[in-house]
RNA sequence: GCGGUAGUAGCUCAGUUGGUAGAGCAUCAGCUUCCCAAGCUGAGGGUCGCGAGUUCGAGCCUCGUCUACCGCUCCA
């Protein structure tokens, strides 16, 4: 494991050194969880978003694309349910260093009371037997009557307090309650804090007049607003997909391990809609095509697992991780979920227009149903990067690092290079250069020996390189070199162009999919 | 947010009980070079994360703060 966590540091300074990733506002210290994609990363980021939009709406007819607003409605995310998820007072315990929520401490507390009562209830069940009212018991017997009043007390108390957001109280009903925690069993709490994980902001310039609204922290409710727009514009039919590629923001409590957790990140979803009933079949397709896309990327078939939730969110009613094999251990790259139809629902409550498909096979109106396909950009990148990074041992001692990206990935797809600086050579790859420039990101170098300029292109994974030597000026022939194998061959200038297309473009990748 | 560890050049690091900063690699200019880094010459680059304090004097000591990694926690 310390070698691996060694590994995971080596990747973050050699994206940092070779472009990739750079942490945030460096110069004023960095700013905690947020990162900027280098000359470098930006490419590679670029090929992973093509690669799925293209995958998603290329080889599906009944998918489509959208590009939604960041900013949305406020009501939105109260419909979704993000606006009291996403609030929780959270308690910490000093001893335990265990963090809680304050609302389900007290709500635990008060579900005792009621086990105390059912405990006398079913006491005096036992002992007057079959003669046992219980409805009578309970309001008559003391001591039940007492610890109801004792509950019902709390939980006014406690309604009051969530409803006025009153966090002393919290804390204070809390030690009031002598409420201990379960690991520690001490009393020793800290201040009941509240954390907003969706960023706010205000839209309206004046004071006055200002609206509080919020950076989303999903794509997936633009695409259910805009279901309504896409499926009558688009004449969809049921069942339909819509694609989104965009930033989302979550104020995470923390955020770590590089750009694997980060507050402003960025997901690429896919909602799919069909007829009720339908969804778990769909579900278990969707499952499959996405490992498959995965998977056809090359980086190792046994790095991939599903992870099956048990206990599903509040709209799911099946949900299942991709999770991917990083360095700090397998993680959760994709989420693929049955939202049944709770979000287009909730949507019709809140906005109160009418969110239905009707199916003219069935002859009838309903509320769709979704799969969802939740993928996190940065993630898939640190994937890709963990994955293809390596420290080669080489003959003769020497070790070179290079980075073995999906070919279609890679920032950059050749390298040309003279083999010296002089009689005419840098001219010739120049005119090389301005060939291929147009269809690939090409690379011109000429400075060090050739032999460094092989790792640096390894260094950032570029697949290919192009040497320029004096034959080159007799016959038109260079050497191309691949990065994996190091192996090189004489090949034509003018064949060039088809030897790299076909190996580095998407359809090369978009073809396994079928 | 709590605890642990760390922060000196682009990267990896050295810096002796406190005396005004170094190495290797990298970068740039030039030379050399007919295929897998580390040949030659020269150059640039750091207010030692930031801010206070102690001291005649702080990279080194004290406090605060920021950032990162690890553990806990959280994760729609």
């Amino acid at each position: 494991m310390a070698q691996q966590e060694d590994v995971f540091k080596k990747i973050i300074s050699h994206a940092k050194e070779y472009g990739f990733v750079f942490p945030s506002s460096e110069i004023y210290d960095g700013l905690s969880a947020v990162y900027d994609y280098g000359q470098n990363g930006v490419e590679l980021k670029n090929n992973i978003k093509r690669y799925w939009w293209e995958a998603m709406t290329l080889l599906h007819e009944n998918i489509v694309g959208i590009d939604s607003a960041i900013f949305m409605h406020p009501t939105i995310w109260k419909a979704s349910g993000h606006v009291d998820a996403f609030n929780d007072p959270l308690i910490d315990n000093r001893d335990s260093k265990k963090r809680y929520r304050a609302d389900v401490l007290i709500e635990d507390q008060i579900a005792k009371i009621e086990e105390k009562i059912d405990k006398e209830v079913a006491k005096a069940a036992k002992r007057f037997g079959d003669s046992f009212d219980e409805a009578m018991f309970r309001q008559t017997n003391p001591r039940v009557l007492e610890h109801q009043a004792k509950r019902d007390a709390l939980h006014e108390r406690y309604s009051k307090a969530m409803n006025d957001n009153n966090l002393d109280e919290l804390r204070q009903i809390i030690i009031d309650e002598e409420i201990v925690d379960p690991i520690s069993g001490t009393k020793n709490w800290t201040d009941v804090r509240q954390f907003n994980l969706m960023f706010r902001t205000e839209m309206g310039s004046t004071a006055d007049g200002a609206m509080t609204v919020y950076l989303r922290p999903e794509t997936a409710q633009g695409i259910f607003v805009n279901y309504l727009n896409v499926q009558k514009t688009g004449r969809m039919r049921i069942p339909f997909g819509i694609a989104q590629i965009g930033k989302a923001f979550r104020n995470e409590i923390v955020a770590r391990q590089f750009i694997f957790r980060m507050r402003e990140f960025e997901q690429m979803e896919m909602q799919f809609f069909v007829r009720p009933g339908s969804e778990i079949e769909w579900f278990k397709k969707w499952k499959e095509t996405r490992l498959k896309w995965h998977k056809a990327l090359g980086l190792g078939d046994e790095k991939y697992r599903y992870h099956d939730h048990e206990k599903l969110a509040h709209y799911a009613n099946a949900a299942t991780d991709i999770e991917f094999q990083m360095p700090f251990g397998f993680k959760e790259v994709e989420g693929i979920h049955s939202r049944t139809n709770f979000d287009l629902s909730q949507h019709e409550k809140f906005s109160g227009k009418k969110i239905q498909y009707f199916d003219p096979e069935l002859n009838e109106s309903y509320v769709p149903y979704v799969i969802e396909t939740s993928i996190g950009v940065d993630r898939m990148f640190l994937s890709v990067l963990c994955s293809s990074y390596e420290e080669q041992p080489l003959e003769g001692g020497d070790t070179r690092v290079v980075l073995h990206l999906p070919e279609a990935l890679a920032p950059v797809k050749c390298a040309v290079m003279p083999l010296v600086r002089k009689d005419g050579l840098p001219e010739k790859a120049r005119e090389i250069v301005n060939d291929l420039k147009f269809d690939f990101n090409t690379h011109y170098e000429e400075k060090d020996s050739i032999g460094k300029r092989y790792r640096r292109q390894d260094a950032i994974g570029t697949p290919f390189c192009i040497t320029v030597d004096h034959q080159t000026l007799e016959d038109n022939t260079v050497t191309l070199r691949e990065r994996d194998t190091m192996e090189q061959k004489r090949v034509a200038i003018a064949d060039l162009h088809a030897l790299i297309h076909d190996r580095v473009s998407l359809n090369s990748l978009l073809r396994k999919l079928g």
